[in-house]
DNA sequence: TCTGGGGTCCTAGGACCC
DNA sequence: TCTGGGGTCCTAGGACCC
C-alpha cells in the first residue's frame, strides 16, 4: 500500500504558520517576479482566484476583498518541506519525496487500521509543523493520488482498500483529475465521451497505447489496481539543470544582461556541485516579452560545448557569456534570460581534454572555499566580478515574508 | 505597467551502418 | 505491378508533472 501525503495549499499554509492572523482569511502567494497566483487559501479559491492567473488581472478582486498577497519565499517553503519530510520518515522506512509538498510512503506491513494510521500521520505533521496535510492511501500510486483528492474534501484521510470503494472513487473522479492525464488528453477523452476515471478504465488497452503511448496504458492499469509505478526512494541526479528568470524590468544593455547570465551560470554550477556532477554543454537563451502583441517576439539560444566537463563557477560563467555574445542583438528590449546545463556526468570520472591541462585540483579548492563561505555568510557573498553589483535585472519581490526558519535576523520575536 | 520556473519520459522520423 | 532486411543513434516535438 502507498500513502500520498500532500500539503494543503502548501505555500499559503507555510505563511500562516508564522502569521496566524492570516487564518480564515483569503491569502494568495505569487510566482517569481510577482507574476501569477500559484497558491491560494480556501477562502481565496472561494472568491474565484484561479491557479496560474496573472495577478494584475485580479487587482480589483484583491483590493475589494482585502486579500493578503505574498511573493514566493522558496527559502521558507523549502525549509518547511525538509522538516515535513523528516517527520514523514518516522512513519515509513521508504519515503519518496515527490515534490516540495508531496511524498509517497510505503505502508507495506503496517499493522492495524490504515485510516487511523493516516490520521496519526496528519496529527503529527500538524503538531510538529503547523501544516495541514491530506492523505490518500491505496495499492497503486495513481489510486493514492485519487484517494488524496477525496481525502481533502472529507476528513483528511481516505483509503481505497476494496473493489467497491475503488469503483466508487473512479466513478466520482473527473478524467482531468487523474494523475497522468493532462489538458490535451483530457480534451481528447472528453470529446469521446470519456468523462470519469471509470470511463477511462473501460477503454481498450491497445487503443489507449496507440493514442497515449505506454504512459497512458500504465495509468489505466494503475486505475484498475495493478501497480506499475514503483516507489523511487533514491534521489536520481538530474539530467538537465536550469536557472532562468524574467527580469524585473525590460533590459537592453548587454553588460547588465551579462550580470544576470553569469549569476544564472553560477547557480547552475552550484546545483551541479550539490549532486556531484559536471556538465559538458551550456545553453543560454534570451527572449523578449512574449505577451506584448505590439512588438515582434524574438527568442535566441545557443549551446556552447566546453573543452572539458566542469562544475566550476568561472568555467560555466565563461561558457554562458560566450554564448550570450553570440545571440545578443543590440537595441532590443529583453524580458528574460536563462542558462541550462546538460550532458551531465559524475564529477568522479571526467573525460580529459588532450589539448588542455586543467588544474582541476585548484578549481575544486576554489569551489569548496566559495561554497563554504557563501553557506556561512549568504548567497553570492563571494562571487565573480562579472556577476556585478547593480542587480538591475533582479526580479520583483515586493511582498516577501521573512525567512523565519533559516536566517537569524528573521526569527520571530514574541512579546511577553 | 503587469503573464513563473523548474523537471521527466516517449515516439516518430531521419541519418547512418552492414 | 513488383525495389531487402536488419540494426543504432540522435533530435525535435509533444505529452506530462509540481
Amino acid at each position: 500500500m502507498f500513502a500520498l501525503v500532500d500539503g494543503n495549499n502548501f505555500y499559503v499554509s507555510c505563511e500562516r504558520v508564522f502569521n496566524p492572523t492570516l487564518d480564515e482569511k483569503p491569502v494568495v502567494v505569487l510566482s517569481n517576479n510577482d507574476g501569477c497566483i500559484i497558491s491560494r487559501s480556501n477562502e481565496a479559491k472561494a472568491l474565484g482566484f484561479k491557479m496560474g492567473e496573472p495577478v494584475f488581472k485580479r487587482k480589483e478582486l484583491i483590493e475589494q476583498n482585502n486579500v493578503n498577497v505574498f511573493s514566493s519565499n522558496y527559502t521558507l517553503y523549502g525549509d518547511m518541506s525538509n522538516r515535513m519530510m523528516k517527520t514523514l520518515k518516522e512513519f515509513s522506512p521508504e519515503v519518496e519525496v515527490y515534490s516540495i509538498d508531496e511524498a509517497f510512503l510505503d505502508l507495506t506491513g503496517i499493522q492495524g487500521n490504515l485510516e487511523e494510521y493516516g490520521q496519526t500521520i496528519r496529527a503529527t505533521v500538524y503538531k510538529n509543523l503547523g501544516l495541514p496535510v491530506g492523505i490518500g492511501i491505496a495499492n497503486t500510486k495513481t489510486l493514492a493520488k485519487i484517494a488524496n483528492k477525496i481525502a481533502k474534501k472529507q476528513n483528511g484521510v481516505f483509503v481505497i482498500d476494496s473493489e467497491r470503494i475503488r469503483d466508487w472513487a473512479l466513478r466520482n473522479t473527473p478524467i482531468e483529475d487523474v494523475w497522468g492525464i493532462g489538458r490535451q488528453y483530457a480534451k481528447m477523452l472528453t470529446n469521446m465521451g470519456v468523462h470519469t476515471a471509470y470511463d477511462f478504465t473501460r477503454l481498450d488497452s491497445n487503443w489507449v497505447k496507440d493514442r497515449m503511448t505506454v504512459v497512458g496504458q500504465r495509468t489505466r492499469e494503475e486505475l484498475l489496481g495493478l501497480s506499475c509505478i514503483s516507489l523511487e526512494t533514491i534521489v536520481k541526479s538530474k539530467k538537465n539543470i536550469a536557472t532562468t528568470r524574467a527580469f524585473g524590468k525590460k533590459l537592453s544593455d548587454i553588460n547588465t544582461i551579462a550580470e544576470a547570465v553569469a549569476t544564472h551560470a553560477v547557480r547552475c554550477a552550484e546545483k551541479l556541485r550539490k549532486q556531484q556532477s559536471v556538465a559538458n554543454f551550456v545553453t543560454v537563451f534570451i527572449h523578449t516579452d512574449p505577451f506584448n502583441p505590439n512588438e515582434k517576439y524574438i527568442y535566441r539560444s545557443v549551446t556552447v560545448t566546453m573543452d572539458e566537463a566542469s562544475n566550476s563557477n568561472p568555467d560555466l560563467a565563461k561558457a554562458a557569456l560566450a554564448g550570450l555574445r553570440k545571440i545578443y542583438i543590440p537595441n532590443i528590449l529583453y524580458k528574460k534570460t536563462g542558462v541550462i546545463v546538460s550532458e551531465i556526468s559524475s564529477e568522479k570520472n571526467i573525460q580529459g581534454n588532450l589539448f588542455k591541462t586543467t588544474d582541476r585540483e585548484k578549481l575544486n579548492k576554489i569551489s569548496k572555499v566559495t561554497d563554504s563561505l557563501n553557506a556561512k555568510y549568504g548567497r553570492d557573498k563571494l562571487k565573480l566580478a562579472v556577476q556585478g553589483n547593480k542587480k538591475e535585472w533582479k526580479l520583483k519581490q515586493e511582498k516577501l515574508s521573512p525567512c523565519f526558519t533559516t536566517r537569524w535576523e528573521d526569527i520571530l520575536k514574541v512579546k511577553a
